[in-house]
DNA sequence: CGGCGCCTTGAGCAGTATCAATCACGGTGG
DNA sequence: CCACCGTGATTGATACTGCTCAAGGCGCCG
């Protein structure tokens, strides 16, 4: 068995606990630090509403007027872009504490559908309170920008991946990330179960599913990672930062 | 020959005029619009800088300390980015009127290298001014979020081209995207000359360079474009368009 | 138990990469 | 002025990665 610890707050019912950012245990992770108890009640207002999306259900889709930014309580999402003729690119997972959405601030319009993985629940910041507040909080403003800029940066990192790896590193690079990203969040730093399809993982590696599958096949046999299903455990984390470095060029 | 056209900035003596966002000609691509006179002084004392760079020099590199964001004037650019073992990513290429240097906000340190690929100016905008201003005046708070977020959008298409397009559908979507940027300049809808190599290109593309001049190439038989060296005419738009829409995939 | 969604695996193929030779252009120095 | 050189672009031959098409297999749920 690949037992995954489950953190607090998702065993707790959210019905019977005051949710606020000011005693949200992912508030590192989406909220700025440092705030007096009174920037920390602005907020909190601002973060009224919350919104449950259902395994399948869409956050929001491209087209869609932007209203507002989501933070992911719960749950799993993945956003992806399409061209008219009907492919389309996963452009990204996101997990609890990260922020959802910003692709709509240019156009007040979405660019890409936001779908969950997993039922999910995120808090609702309208966009404008966002900016409201960020002219009176400085230490939020400061985040927001962060956030943008982590986001670019992040991007820069796929593109690096899309346009440069060979497959084997591709999906290396997406473990070793996931799986970075579960332990920040007090999950194993080595085991996971993925949330997506194979296709889902091939979109946003820029693959087809049968080459992850093969892929995935290929880690096994070298005794870098088992595989059950969407179960996965590294055994070898630096086989799998070897792979991503040795780009098998020889001459 | 191909005649480009040259806006009026690049023929005046920049040492013989105001350089200031209130006069300049690229004011409505980088600076919101509708600013009262005062608004734009204060923007105008805080863009007070300015600063060339060669071809071939960097305005900044991976891992300098960020300070400003960087407007730019007149030049080109190109932003790329680099694993240790050595491969680098073309991420963008950027021309007047357009922001660079948003990579750095997020750990106070750039992320990327900024190379000049024509001899450049920009106006150097510090970071901390910036944010300062936008707290003061909205129409500025919402541009700078604009910016990040086209920027993250702009990010996004790059990631579809390069996670799901095929060579030639990559090339033709670069050849739009470079001559409608420039068309909105003042310059040609249809001719351009392009200021990077061919590797360059394929870097950004997810192509080696061969394989983008063997593009060229056929592009050139099908009487789509006509190439020489880098100056390109672009004979048939839609052609161009019906290769990206087009996905040779066929059941 | 049967159907369905998802995953795995295989065989053959297509599209790019790789390696290598040559060419075009621009700049330099004799 | 021209020969030479270096950089970048083109083109060809071949190799190889990942894609396509196809056939099961596994696990889950009604």
């Amino acid at each position: 068995m690949l037992g995954i610890p489950i953190p607090a707050h998702v065993l707790m019912n959210p019905l019977t606990i005051k949710v606020a950012c000011s005693n949200c245990n992912l508030r590192e992770l989406c909220m700025p630090v440092g705030l007096s108890e009174h920037q920390l009640q602005r907020i909190d207002e601002m973060v009224a509403v919350r919104r449950k999306v259902k395994r399948g259900g869409a956050l929001f889709r491209n087209g869609e007027s932007f209203t507002s930014l989501y933070a992911i309580r719960t749950g799993f999402f993945k956003t992806c872009v399409a061209t008219e003729d009907g492919r389309d690119q996963v452009t990204g997972f996101q997990m609890a504490g990260e922020i959802i959405g910003l692709d709509g601030i240019v156009n007040e319009r979405h660019s890409c559908d936001a779908v969950a993985l997993e039922d999910a629940e995120v808090c609702v910041m309208p966009f404008d309170r966002i900016e409201e507040l960020s002219r009176a909080i400085l230490p939020l403003q400061h985040h927001v920008h962060k956030i943008m800029s982590r986001e670019i940066v992040r991007e820069h990192g796929v593109m690096l991946l899309l346009g440069s790896m060979r497959a084997e590193e591709r999906l290396a690079v997406f473990l070793l990330n996931m799986v970075q990203r579960l332990h920040a969040r007090g999950f194993s730093s080595f085991e996971l179960v993925l949330r997506m399809t194979r296709e889902e993982i091939g979109s946003y590696l820029g693959l087809k599913l049968e080459t992850v599958s093969r892929t995935f096949s290929k880690f096994v046999e070298e005794g870098i990672v088992q595989v059950k299903q969407r179960h996965v455990r590294i055994l070898d984390a630096d086989a799998l930062r070897r792979i991503i470095s040795s780009q098998q060029a020889c001459h």
